[in-house]
RNA sequence: GGAGGAAUACCCAAGUCUGGCUGAAGGGAUCGGUCUUGAAAACCGACAGGGCGGGAAACCGUCGCGGGGGUUCGAAUCCCUCUUCCUCCGCCA
């Protein structure tokens, strides 16, 4: 969420900066500030007629002690009541209709990010590592991994629906190993690992901004509590500490969790329907940091070079890109994009992202953090980015690293966890 | 699933039956001080935090006793509702 003190005083600068998302949100923001004005307003002449009621209430009780008659004093009372009533409830409909807006305006982009209106204008940060180069055509993961046993797309839609696959074999334990590797990876860098919840209720996906915009994205949980399937673990890890209050002292945290995302890929119908790049159920190793402001964008660089580690120790091609102004995520202010090589695509595909929602979704979650205990709180930044997709770096190892046979070479720093150098 | 109980400030805990100088006793922790060679102990002092609004600021107002709603001139206290936690029984990986 925006900060409406930012908006009050250089409203000007904030739609500028909104408007490079390639959308007009002129309108909502003087919408916004009219019902601003109007609950300032009602909110003055509520609390003076409050004041008032208050001094009197308490006199009442004074007089009854005496053994005077209240009734005079109950009168005078009486007269505000309903003038209070209305009022209020004109206060509380201008807050709704703030709260309903803003809820819907996406997070400023960083004032450096490059501008432009779609994936298009990204920009190319670096490539690293060379595209393999084969002496027989190389195989598509969807059609190499079911010769081998290693995944079963027909049988997972007869038990579930479309875009859900069955793992077996080594293309079981290459997912796992990898999940392992990965968490294991981060560990030694000093993330906290983290295992959480799978269902997460509608005040969290708010939070971090899946809600109320991207609803039909989510799977829904037909039960009465109202709950959703975890779309990425950036919505149950950034809840960790919704409304509460940080030590500076502790910051910044640094966290990464395992977790299977659920996604309804509601906007892609017809699109990556072959293999699992595109699937409804996908394992992801996520990267998450609460952060003083100062320091957000150092810690998205580490975050970024976490993330890349493990592609470089795995030893795939990839390269860094960053999203420009019109591709930004919703809750984002600045976001790299980790595309790693595919041969199917004969290009580089999306494998993880990593974001710094700057104090954006702090102020949705109410998350602060005080730099001394007597000190005013503070939003915290918070960041989240992936480390990484895991069913995206599987279909990259077996696509990338597949011989003339069919089998795939085991990078060396799986052959631990896998307990073999080919599969 | 059944039957009970609880939620008060950083922690513990009174107050709730019987509504009104109780925005909240007391204890612990913490911070500052006295004493001490230093520390401990003892003693003295400070101590909700926070949201919102006004103000250049000092400060003022408002809200606030798990969340939301209601009754009342007035609610920690009465009523409704939700959430969370605990105990016992049943079921269960």
């Amino acid at each position: 969420m925006l900060d409406i003190q930012l908006l009050r005083s250089d409203k000007e600068a904030v739609i500028k900066r909104l408007n490079q998302r390639n959308e007009d949100f002129t309108e909502r923001i003087e919408a916004v500030l009219t019902a601003d004005q109007k609950r300032r307003e009602v909110l003055q002449k509520v609390e003076q007629l409050k004041m008032a009621r208050n001094q009197l209430s308490k006199s009442v009780g004074e007089a009854k002690q005496r053994g005077e008659d209240v009734n005079a004093i109950l009168a005078r009372v009486e007269d505000s009541k309903s003038e209070i009533q209305s009022l209020e409830k004109e206060a509380i409909h201008a807050e709704e209709t703030i709260r309903e807006i803003l809820l819907r305006i996406p997070n400023m982009p960083h004032l450096k990010a490059p501008l432009g209106t779609s994936e298009n204008d990204n920009v190319e940060i670096k490539t690293v590592g060379n595209k393999p180069v084969f002496k027989f055509p190389p195989k598509a993961h969807w059609d190499l991994a079911v010769e081998r046993d290693f995944l079963d797309f027909e049988r997972a839609a007869k038990i579930s629906t479309s875009r859900f696959v069955i793992y077996k074999n080594d293309g079981a334990r290459l997912e796992r190993a990898l999940i392992q590797f990965m968490m294991d990876m981060h560990a030694d860098k000093g993330y906290q690992e983290l295992m959480l919840p799978y269902l997460v209720n509608a005040t969290s996906m708010t939070a971090t901004g899946q809600f109320p915009k991207f609803k039909e994205d989510a799977f829904e949980v037909k039960d009465d509590r109202e709950l959703y399937l975890n779309p990425t673990a950036e919505v149950p890890g950034i809840n960790i500490y919704r409304d509460e209050i940080l030590k500076g002292e502790d910051l910044p945290l640094k966290y990464a969790a395992f977790t299977t995302a659920f996604r309804q890929e509601a906007g892609s119908a017809g699109r990556d329907t072959r293999g699992i790049i595109r699937q409804h159920q996908f394992n992801k190793v996520e990267l998450l940091k609460f952060s003083k402001p100062e320091d957000s964008y150092a810690e998205l660089d580490d975050m970024l070079a976490a993330s890349e580690a493990i592609l470089i120790a795995l030893k795939l091609p990839y390269r860094v890109i960053e999203l420009c102004t019109g591709d930004i995520g919703f809750a984002m202010a600045k976001t790299y994009d980790i595309e790693v090589y595919l041969p199917a695509y004969e290009d580089y595909r999306e494998i993880g992202s990593i974001s710094n929602a700057e104090d954006y979704q702090a102020r949705r979650g109410n998350i602060r953090f005080k730099r001394t205990s007597d000190a005013k709180p503070e939003f915290v930044h918070t960041l989240n980015g992936s480390g990484l997709a895991v069913g995206r770096t599987w279909i990259a190892i077996v696509e990338n690293f597949q011989n003339e046979d069919g089998s795939i070479t085991v990078p060396d720093v799986l052959v631990p966890y896998l307990k073999k150098t080919v599969i």
